[in-house]
DNA sequence: TATGAATGAGAGTTCATTCAT
DNA sequence: TATGAATGAACTCTCATTCAT
């Protein structure tokens, strides 16, 4: 038998590409995610057929990998304020740990490259922390004027710029993690 | 002595990178930016040296539009609540009646190639808007707690965020304006 | 104004290309075919959109071009007989002294990448001189049982092989020249 | 001495080669080739060294295979007239037969990929064959005035003309056999 | 100044061939 | 021997920029 496609080259190369991403946006080229990747020019496209492609499962895998992060040691059992306040930690924990993965994906999200087909899959990854909004307007913690859909988008916009000052300004990084967090919560908690 | 002729040359310069971006992003091509300015390919490099520097100058500008139109009609003596609404309208109605310019501006945004100093530059020109804050945090309706750059940001985040719900969903499109509105003045006010 | 696009670059390109097909087949680079034009590669697209155009149109030119050998110097008004004769020499003349044109339109005729428009565009230049055809029916020297078009190409496969054989023994090439013609001149002639 | 398994695989990725060629031309790849032959990619190279080799074999093999269908049924004892025409129809039923063998035939034959020791192989392929003008000759009901290598790539030529149009006019296939039978016996002939 | 053809570096992608398995 | 992933040169085509007109 001949060696087999690895999964450790495919992510060798996702990881690439969202360096390079991140690097020198999305028009980053492929010679230099191989570069990076430590593959030749031609094996990116035996592990993806095309450079969209690609791009869209370094998005899929960057949402994945958040979602991984924020689930990881989540509090089941603890008042829903603590449960949010996990997630958004290690929301922004992820972010500051892995900036090319955050910065590819926030510029792959405003991007045409990203079909529809791909936000929606990149949606489903969240949907059970999305049940959170529901638990919670249960719960009567949090707001239930708001559809539950915006609201995360809210949050996920507001943690995006909270991460921005965190990283532009490392000193004041737990001030601003803080701040973003109470005016996320006041702006959906029901209190 | 500005020739009349030119501005107005630029001004469709400017205004077709931003639908070009827009539209294919930030690969838009320059010639397509020609022909959607009505324009022979090389008069693009008479009024800017290069595309980066474009693509700068499409940011500033989309800035300044925005800035006026937050301006116009400013209720300078009413409450600062009704001021901060005022802005807020002024805001979303801006990205929908613009959607190119909003479309370009969220790219540039996030793109490596805006400057530090065009960024700079960006936030510069909203700093009569940002006023508001201090006038706010003296008045006690806004927190004191955030710095202002902060909330800034936020607000332009969570703003951001609204027009994208609104553009999908045309019908509650009302909705989502207050209900942008609403979280964001809990987030940011005092009360 | 710019420089125009000009007919004799263009034509340049065209021989060019005729050429590297029938050095290097349909395969030939548009690199090569660039330095054989003496244009810079890119420009080879600012006068053909693709590489397929462009074959199509060396196809179509090099018909052109022997349709015209062919119809100068036309007896129109000697025997039927030395009319045939005039096409056959012109045919064969043609495909001597064009060795590149011949041997790219033998391979572009053979191929997928001729277009059915472009086929029938092809015939269509040789319209009028398939109407020698009906003449020479009509006044009794051709056999009238076989259909115009199958004796044309019959011919015209005749006389490529003709060609094949006066290019590999210049020496001999009369000879050839006239047992082509006489072949052919039995197979369609009624006597 | 040959493995049988072997010989079988070398046979599909000739038929594989030819077909490939049919439908996409001289550049058909060699991935292509070996997906229709069922074989690994990288077997093709262990059983023809280059792929030039590879269509230099398809072009031998597709005039063996012709000349076996020739020969088959051959009636030694005929007229020649009879014999000329067996030859005739067997070889325009095996055109009708193997579409992908003939038109990879006929690209190759006019391709700059058949070496000159293949085509001179291939010509001796058809010595018997050839024989039989001689006999013709002899025999008195044959043109002595033309080469013999030149009737037989003329009687070729007009073979190949011919099933072009029974291919395209199937309805017709009967009577352009006969046509063109008679154009090449007349040709020929020295009734 | 305006034009757009010309340029060629560089893009994404293909593919014959090699070679670890 | 068979496999198919790996390779990278080479391909077609795009595009920012230049420059003759």
């Amino acid at each position: 038998m001949a060696r087999l496609k690895s999964e450790e080259k495919r992510n060798a190369i996702l990881a690439a590409a969202a360096q390079a991403v991140a690097e020198r946006g999305l028009g980053a080229p492929t010679s230099l995610i191989a570069k990076l990747a430590g593959v030749a020019e031609g094996s990116i496209f035996t592990y993806f057929a095309d450079k969209d492609l690609l791009l869209n499962e370094v998005y899929l895998t960057a949402k994945s990998n958040l979602r991984e992060a924020m689930v990881d040691g989540y509090p089941s059992r603890a008042p829903i304020i603590e449960r949010f306040e996990h997630v958004w930690n290690r929301y922004l924990d992820w972010g500051m740990d892995q900036p090319a993965l955050r910065s590819a994906m926030a510029q792959l999200m405003v991007s045409e490259r990203i079909t529809p087909a791909t936000r929606i899959e990149g949606e489903r990854v969240f949907g059970d922390i999305a049940d959170l909004f529901d638990v919670g307007i249960a719960e009567g913690v949090l707001r239930r004027e708001q559809p539950v859909g915006f609201m995360a988008s809210v949050i996920i916009a507001v943690a995006e710029t909270t991460m921005q000052f965190m990283a532009k300004n490392a000193a004041e990084a737990g001030a601003y993690r803080r701040a973003g967090f109470e005016a996320i919560w006041r702006a959906i908690g029901s209190a």
